[in-house]
DNA sequence: TATATCGATTGCAATATTACGATTAATATT
DNA sequence: AATATTAATCGTAATATTGCAATCGATATA
């Protein structure tokens, strides 16, 4: 046990899921902001802005990257990160579907 | 080790982490799905639809409470679970305002 | 070439999550 | 009262997550 059992659910439920998840954490929220923010990419800055070791930061980091949410282009001695805008606005129109198939009715319990 | 340091982000960050989460996973999307469908309430219903066990799917359903996205109130030996019509529609804006901050730029790497 | 810097990876410890059988508490039904 | 039904909870096992120190690989600079 332990696993999730994938396999009785549909493709958009999962794809869904671990999309949510790979945002489900306070530091991986943080650095998205921050890539936001700034704009143009940053890169280790992140390990400065958060109060999270490098090790650590690198690990979100790897997390948002395998979901397709960020991606990361070597950059000398650095890398550099920025949100991915087709994974983006692809995740932002299948959340405001999901949100949008209940329309606020009286509360019925 | 193991333990987010959420001391360390500020209080919307962990919010909607917290809220995130509650959905990461596709059970519970399926849950809100089947409550969203039946637009009146159901409850061991889920039980039959999913295919889980009926304290797999307590255990989903105290989550997705606890988060505050669903209500129950006790209706003869059943349980009737909605969607909190504020928590639901006050995660929708935060999320939707989470993900306009970001403009479709070009891609700078 | 030697050294410094950046960031990924490895290995580890602590904690959390997922799932279920078994049990329990509460209300219905006979 | 005895039994059935519903859903929460407990206990347990398997796996995943979070975080960091230490290390490694690659590029830059002296």
């Amino acid at each position: 046990m332990g696993l999730t059992k994938t396999e009785i659910f549909t493709e958009e439920q999962n794809a869904l899921a671990i999309a949510l998840k790979a945002m489900a954490h306070p530091a991986r929220i943080a650095i998205l902001q921050q890539i936001i923010k700034a704009n143009a990419c940053i890169c280790g800055d992140l390990v400065d802005e958060l109060g999270l070791a490098q090790a650590t930061i690198s690990q979100h980091l790897k997390e948002l990257k395998n979901a397709g949410i960020i991606q990361g282009t070597i950059e000398g001695v650095s890398v550099c990160y920025c949100i991915n805008p087709e994974v983006w606005s692809a995740l932002q129109k299948q959340l405001s579907g999901f949100f949008n198939t209940y329309n606020l009715k009286p509360n019925c319990c």
